[in-house]
DNA sequence: TTCCGCATGTAATCTGTTACATGATTAC
DNA sequence: GTAATCATGTAACAGATTACATGCGGAA
């Protein structure tokens, strides 16, 4: 429901193209906490020009041919219908995070380590981007924008302080003591062996 | 893809049934950063048992029928052969920073700041999960499980901190100045007063 | 006796991506 | 001249959710 509500809110901005629309996500800001492929974007372009909330605006014809979108009245009204609307609460989907939580003793640390500098180096470029683009001389960023680079600000730099943080943990091998009550480290271990040898055996 | 080895990850902890699966997303600490529904468990489940990955263990009917699977050796390679992969970077799709960044002069503040309100209602509660969890006496967190914790923890401030700034700045006032070389804004203002007052006069 | 939590499962649907096809224009 | 970028679009598929159907056991 909400890729089509995107799209609105992008041509809000100003009008585009569907290729336009995808570069926003790709190499701007909106690409922080939003995406979708092309295969989403025409399709959504067509049916939101059905029902009237966009309209195409004629180019003339500056050699490539291209179709700009425009709000209409009523893509107006029901972009800023969906900008009153209480946002659903970000569904997260981390997989590093979820690796980590399952690690276990018989696995090797020094992968786990790689994975958070490979991590870390995305982090670090898109904490570069966020710090650079509100001053380059050249994008669009309106007042409100600048909160949500302020939030992306924010939250990159803890990552980034978990990421090196739990990066000298690892190296000096200081883990934090976890909560344990019904031995479940040393059973799982076990479970583990068990399993491991009883193939080895077969 | 993940769906499975998320689920191999769950059972590496312990023998579950589908619905503990579930619980350990809904009510865990694992719901932090993963989720999932019934109508993918089971059938997940279905398609790793016949893969070999898993297995069923059959209950002494305790009264209620249930049915409780365990990691096969070659669902703990699997699982194992998961966990040395780099994780992919997580995906964020976060409606508020959409809404906000293409919020505009003609909306009401108030609205806003109602919904960074209501975000940080839910944050304030993960927070307190998150702080409440690793103490509890119950609960299981390996040693590595910590470092996890520890992010959602950094990562929870973090937001938390720039709600309470942003509607300190939206309640005063007292927006940053923004980046906008071509005048965009005031002519975003024009383009919609000029959509809304054409439709006025039809 | 009624409701809630435990428990399993499927069918219909939705949502979106990947991969492909096509071609013009621009920069090197 | 050739590679990269601009530009539009579709078909096949993947991935997951929602809603439903079903039923037991324990608590109030």
């Amino acid at each position: 429901m909400s890729i089509e509500h995107s799209i609105l809110a992008i041509l809000s901005f100003w009008p585009s193209t569907g290729y336009n629309i995808k570069a926003e996500f790709e190499h701007k800001a909106a690409g922080l906490y939003w995406g979708m492929s092309y295969g989403s974007i025409y399709p959504k372009l067509k049916k939101l020009e059905e029902e009237g909330l966009i309209y195409p605006i004629e180019e003339e014809e500056e050699g490539r041919k291209k179709k700009q979108y425009e709000l209409t009245p009523k893509g107006w009204k029901e972009f800023e219908k969906w900008l009153t609307l209480p946002p659903a609460y970000p569904v997260v989907k981390d997989e590093l995070l979820m690796k980590m939580s399952t690690w276990h003793a018989d696995m090797d640390d020094e992968v786990l380590i790689n994975h958070l500098l490979k991590r870390k180096a995305v982090t670090e470029d898109l904490l570069g981007f966020v710090k650079n683009w509100p001053t380059n001389g050249t994008s669009y960023i309106s007042d409100y924008g600048m909160l949500s680079i302020r939030y992306g600000e924010l939250r990159l730099e803890a990552e980034l302080k978990w990421i090196e943080e739990s990066i000298h943990i690892l190296e000096e091998k200081q883990l934090p003591n976890g909560q344990d009550p019904n031995g479940n480290t040393d059973k799982l271990i076990a479970r583990r062996r068990a399993a491991i040898q009883s193939e080895e055996e077969s």
